[in-house]
DNA sequence: GAGTATTGTATGCTGTCGCATATATATGTA
DNA sequence: TACATATATATGCGACAGCATACAATACTC
């Protein structure tokens, strides 16, 4: 879904945007992915869900609802819970039963996990920059990054807005960060 | 192994920007291809084909590889050449030998598949307003798509580079396994 | 405290992906 | 012409995705 024929040549018609938007994450997430897999033996969900780990607030662990709702609507929750399967199989995290809730998991990152991903970001950040880093000034990259945040907090404010209209009561969110 | 050009804390890392990016395509992406799945039942790789071939130049028709193409790395071969089967089996478009070259496949448009994404594309319109163009103004759409296409225009400048000086390359493409 | 609804995670099934490879045609070279 | 190589597309196969659903534990209501 790139970039259809369309009307509306309007200013504020969103399509040249997210058009060229579809195009470069595309085209420099396939890069970003070739150097994972081929430099690092790594799967991208499998880096992503170790780097969220590894940013985590307690140490090196997450429950799984959070880790995938960290990772935005990328997994479906059955397709979460296979590639922590997965990775628990490899060696990288293990899952532990939470105390306070007997039906949650806790995910915690091994050591092995922990040095993977130490491995493949670095890997990571050599492949972004050479395909989408250096293609941007210093001036463009901070205002890019502003006017996308904007989107998505926008997106959010909306949202909460919405899930606060449609519930009598809005305890939806515990009381964690989690982006 | 590459050195770890590491934790640029500097203006021009493109971290933030490429976590903005990632996190509006997908949460972006995921309310087109929900909208077209459920308003229009199409799935969104479907309708991308459809697109290229509306616009193509002559009539509705592009030969596989070139539509292939067209639609950036979104699928491998096998994938795209599987896409369109089944395309062809829901009648939305058809494959004709191309008399120039008989290894080669024209796939051309049918009324039926024309229709479908003429509704599938009214839908696309309206989910992306509303999930992305309202979140910005109209001067960012201009800059995001400007600076977005600089990027694309950048990546591709260097690529015909590359292609052009041959077989001057790095140990990149092999397939060493390294972990 | 019993009954129902809700939440957290896992599994069966089916569809589609990508990789490796096969097949057919085209092109280059001697 | 004969042969090697390149290009266009298709198929076998294994992996992984999402949906629907199952199961277990908690939370609400009375």
């Amino acid at each position: 879904m790139s970039d259809p024929a369309t009307h509306e040549r309007d200013a504020d018609d969103p399509l040249p945007s997210w058009s060229a938007l579809v195009s470069v994450y595309q085209s420099v997430l396939h890069d970003v992915v070739a150097a994972l897999d081929e430099q690092a033996s790594t799967d991208s969900g499998v880096f992503s869900a170790l780097a969220y780990l590894e940013r985590a607030r307690p140490p090196h662990r997450l429950p799984m609802g959070e880790l995938q709702r960290a990772m935005h609507p990328r997994y479906s929750q059955p397709g979460f819970s296979r590639l922590v399967q997965r990775m628990e199989a490899d060696g990288l995290v293990e899952r532990r039963p939470d105390p306070a809730d007997r039906r949650a998991t806790i995910v915690v990152s091994t050591r092995a996990g922990r040095a993977q991903f130490r491995a493949a970001n670095a890997v990571y950040v050599a492949a972004l920059a050479t395909s989408f880093g250096r293609h941007l000034g210093e001036d463009d990259h901070a205002r890019l990054a502003a006017m996308l945040s904007r989107v998505t907090a926008h997106r959010d404010g909306e949202r909460s807005q919405v899930a606060a209209a449609g519930s009598v009561r809005k305890r939806t969110t515990k009381s964690t960060s989690a982006s």
